[in-house]
DNA sequence: TCCTAATGTAAGCAATGCTCACATTGGTTG
DNA sequence: CAACCAATGTGAGCATTGCTTACATTAGGA
């Protein structure tokens, strides 16, 4: 290990982008300051400004990460050969898993601090990797199985139901929340009663549009 | 109408509330600014201090507004003495309605800006009303239909999927939506193809928790 | 009618995002 | 090996912001 020179911090990039992480969870998006960043990197107010052009850009490098994360995570369940039940079963609990490791970067993935993503054309790029991930495996799914719906209406199910569990997990205070209550008594629940409440649901929402 | 005396506003926390929902719908919730909704409500920069002892109670005051919409809206199909089945489905289809009204509402509500709930009890209290309607309507459910199912663990199925559709509809590209693509379809999809899958996918999630 | 609380104003402070001109490097090339 | 250049860091400074403090104006009940 070289003695630091001092000058040219050499890795002060990565390091914002994690202390920025650290800062988020401590003290919310609101109150993120670029300087206060400086400051504990042990730089100069301005350096940061080097590595990225405004602070909205150097949180949709944390979504980019988040996205890319979130893809590779995706991928290994989709090349197991194994029956598409696991599979299923694996993707969404990847998802779930996801959000629960990394919610900042869930937060601003899909949260609306970043607003449109068309400014960030790499963010686009990550997330359209990443929503293409669940295509594939359930068109897969589909040419196997030849299941009559539409990949595009399944899809939109399936992920509507994964980011709402996600996104109540982080963002609702627990005393609120009753999604992971009682698991077996879920998995019970859904394979007595829930099945005609929930079509009933589905329907009316999706009819209504 | 008496003439305007120019000192003394009138209204001017409502004209504030207001104008913040606009300028967050056009600037994003990133760059509000106090001072800016002051000089658009033609007031001195710190006559808003006179009525939200800070930023983060503006926003809060919105949320609570949110909810308390919410839950008026939830009423009604409650109220109303019709099948269990035609209350579900408009419960629901209520919710998502209610996100795609108030999107600036509904991201200060559910998303990570206002954090704690805890420093506002009056958004606490407004949030625990809106959240009991639907375990009351589902308690009711139950009540009459005999579900063996917990009313918790129901609730929380059903709240994240409506959740998830709303959520998405508000932050996610309409390029990679896929929820509304097709409702007819959807719902086809619903009756023949999806009753296996979602069941697999709601144990794996809930059983790994 | 007067007096007090509510509501507005004016001036000012510390912090922030960001720009600009300049300093210091490390790596490539002659 | 030297010299240069692009990348990366520094420092001073500007406009803006959230918020405080002290003061002005008003509305409305005693």
């Amino acid at each position: 290990m070289k003695t630091r020179s001092k000058y040219h911090h050499g890795e002060l990039r990565k390091v914002l982008l994690a202390l920025a992480v650290q800062q988020i969870a401590a003290v919310g998006i609101e109150k993120l300051s670029i300087r206060e960043l400086a400051r504990q990197a042990r730089v100069s107010a301005t350096a940061p400004f080097r590595h990225f052009p405004d602070k909205l850009t150097l949180l949709a490098a944390l979504a980019i990460d988040g996205f890319t994360e979130l893809a590779y995570r995706m991928q290994s369940p989709a090349q197991t050969k194994q029956d598409w039940e696991s599979q299923f079963l694996q993707l969404g609990s990847t998802y779930v898993q996801f959000a629960e490791d990394h919610p900042v970067h869930y937060q601003l993935m899909f949260g609306a601090v970043l607003g449109d993503f068309s400014k960030f054309p790499e963010l686009q790029q990550a997330a359209s990797n990443a929503y293409s991930m669940l295509d594939k495996l359930l068109a897969a799914i589909k040419y196997e199985e030849r299941l009559r719906a539409e990949v595009s209406v399944l899809g939109g199910l399936v992920w509507s139901t994964v980011h709402g569990m996600a996104s109540l997990k982080l963002n609702v205070p627990p005393a609120e929340q009753s999604v992971d209550a009682a698991p077996r008594q879920a998995v019970k629940a859904l394979t007595q009663d829930l099945h005609g409440p929930l079509q009933m649901l589905y329907r009316g929402i999706l009819a209504s549009g």
